[in-house]
RNA sequence: GGUGGGUUCGUAUAACGGUUAGUACUCAAGAUUUUCAUUCUUGCAAUAUGAGUUCGAUUCUCGUACCCACUACCA
């Protein structure tokens, strides 16, 4: 009978998602989305003490932050379901709260003799383990070793229910068969096979806190949720042996899930898996949203420090699978119709910051003027700029100039004036935020870059911990508004005299609002004047930019309007002289 | 150490057993531009290694090397 496909992700709340395990979300979500079937999500907090307040919360937020909404086990709201309902029938979906569940799974398996009670001690353990290692093997509990440790296998019957009833720190062990080989197939690794003798005796159910570890309670619950697809990452690959036979020893074969291993996310340089480490030593996040730790450390996240979901998305979607040609450009939507497990690569992925930037790049450049301007105006408003709907509302907000939409004494802008620098700077940038960066000066004049904090045709990501946004932190030479290497390579009479000159050519343009600059009629004025062209352009853009590198002078003209030319041309003279 | 998995340009990856081993990112050079950036063009750069099977191997088999994961009363 063909089941309805049903998939899960399983997340343990002990901290963030990292974005490999975002990866193995997606991958889940694309193929249940794909084949019409249900996305589950269910919290394995079977560990008491590695639990992490918050992380579950994370965890569904980074997740609806990409657009990978569940179908069963979280509600509207956002919240893991604890009751069942017709949407929700296998609630409660955190396993701390499905405890009675596991404890009748573990004694069936007692009962059929494919388990046991164990009653050493971690201590105990321990200490085999030291001695096994100073002799120079490997400790392992398994037929070799459990025949001579306290278990319900060597000891007799009274004596070994007097200690379940007793002791309060007892497991069950699953009791692995001898030499006999598991054949296993994987969807994206192939056939597998593995004999038991290599493997041990793993611990199911503890009685201390009354919870099954992860290997009963992933098996139980995969089975009670009707799961048709488990996939997860490579990590899991050295336990699959004893999930087959945990399904045999249940006698639930014939609905098993298929597996599908995921390969690993690598460190950009050198060895091991991509670790939180890497991203504060390499520079960027490997988490999807910023978390901030008990102690107070602070990890990025890929939302705050700019990156689109749908451009993350696609990025991870492509780190691991491939759609067997040369597209690379994916929505979430179209990646549900074209992805598949079997063109999921085997071996581990090397993560790329670069690429992730290209992504980003990318999208910002599918959107329109108007989205991006939206966009926009929150990072324009948190460096002091005031945005308006329209020139008479600017008007009503107290600006006193706004032939352009712009008000440079008071910091009032239009929307349509924002629209329009985008339009001029779009090509120029990866995140939102790097518009500020690139055209700034479009928003402050020159002469207040120092106290703005701005240095000119640098970041201000230095500034950034700082509450108000028009504090000084550039006292040195150096400060915008004119950086020193400029001011001495173009501030020459032969230059600044011209400058001069076209201030007076583009005060007289008759060009009414300016809505339209021509570049080409300033380069006929300097050429005709027999001026060196680079100097003094470079010169005038050192005049109205701040800085000598940067956006196209007619550009700059249309946008800040030829009163405000007039008002940066003076300013240049009154501080750098003749 | 043991067990399992993996190995194509620096990175991500493509290639019914037959291609000049392709594409993208990065990098370099050139063109365009008033600067910078963008854009365009070009370029650099790979089948880990040794056998075997085959007319023919990146592709199949075995060995070697290297990498990764697992080896908890963690997931």
């Amino acid at each position: 009978m063909e089941r309805k496909t049903r998939v899960r992700f399983a997340p343990s709340p002990t901290g963030p998602l990292h974005m490999g395990g975002v990866r193995t979300a997606l991958y889940n979500y694309l193929y249940a989305k794909q084949h019409g079937g249900d996305f589950i999500i269910r919290i394995e907090d079977t560990d008491s003490r590695r639990f992490v307040p918050g992380a579950e919360k994370y965890i569904i937020e980074a997740l609806d932050w990409c657009g990978i909404k569940a179908d069963e086990g979280i509600d509207e709201e956002g919240n893991v379901v604890e009751k069942p309902s017709p949407r929700h029938p296998h609630a409660p979906y955190r396993q701390s709260q499905r405890k009675e569940i596991y404890r009748k799974y573990a004694e069936e398996l007692v009962g059929k003799g494919a388990a046991y009670y164990a009653f050493d001690t971690p201590e105990e353990l321990e200490e085999a383990r030291k001695d096994s290692e100073s002799a120079g093997n490997t400790f392992i509990y398994n037929r070799e070793t459990r025949g001579k440790l306290r278990n319900s296998l060597t000891l007799d019957k009274s004596e070994c229910d007097l200690l379940l009833k007793t002791r309060n720190d007892w497991t069950v062990r699953f009791m692995m068969p001898e030499n006999a080989i598991v054949e296993m197939d994987d969807l994206v690794r192939g056939h597998m096979e593995v004999n038991t003798d290599t493997l041990d005796d793993k611990v199911l159910w503890k009685r201390a806190d009354e919870l099954p570890t992860y290997h009963l309670a992933n098996i139980v619950d995969d089975h009670l949720m009707e799961i048709t697809e488990v996939i997860r990452g490579e990590e899991w690959l050295p336990s699959l042996p004893l999930h087959y036979l945990l399904y045999k020893a249940f006698g639930w074969e014939g609905t098993m899930p298929h597996f599908a291993h995921l390969p690993l996310l690598l460190k950009p340089d050198g060895k091991g898996k991509l670790s939180k480490r890497d991203g504060d030593r390499l520079g960027f996040p490997v988490f999807p949203l910023k978390w901030t730790n008990s102690e107070g450390d602070v990890s990025r996240g890929y939302r705050e420090d700019g990156y689109f979901p749908e451009a993350f998305v696609n990025m991870l979607a492509m780190l691991g699978w491939n759609p067997g040609d040369d597209r690379e450009l994916f929505t979430i939507d179209e990646l549900v119709d074209v992805f598949s497990l079997d063109r999921v690569v085997k071996s581990g992925a090397r993560f790329n910051p670069e690429k992730a930037k290209w992504y980003n790049k990318e999208y910002l450049r599918k959107k329109s003027d108007e989205e991006l301007a939206e966009l926009l105006i929150p990072v324009l408003e948190s460096h002091g700029m005031q945005i308006v709907d329209c020139p008479v509302c600017a008007i009503t907000a107290g600006a006193e100039f706004t032939v352009n939409g712009a008000d440079f004494k008071n910091h009032i802008y239009t929307r349509e004036y924002v629209t329009g620098i985008i339009k001029i700077t779009r090509d120029r940038a990866v995140f939102v935020k790097d518009f500020w960066d690139i055209a700034s000066y479009l928003f402050v004049s020159p002469e207040e870059f120092g106290e703005y904090g701005i240095k000119a045709g640098e970041s201000t990501a230095k500034a950034e911990n700082t509450n108000d946004p028009r504090r000084k932190v550039y006292d040195d030479s150096k400060t915008a508004p004119f950086p020193a290497k400029d001011v001495e390579k173009f501030w020459k009479p032969e230059n600044y005299m011209p400058v001069s000159k076209c201030a007076g050519f583009i005060d007289g343009f008759d060009g009414g609002l300016m809505q339209d600059f021509p570049g080409e009629a300033l380069e006929d004025f300097i050429r005709g004047n027999g001026w060196p062209m680079g100097k003094v352009m470079n010169c005038l853009r050192m005049a109205l930019a701040g800085t000598a590198s940067g956006l196209g002078i007619a550009d700059i003209i249309t946008s800040i309007g030829k009163k405000e030319v007039g008002r940066r041309i003076d300013y240049i003279y009154s501080r750098l002289g003749r």
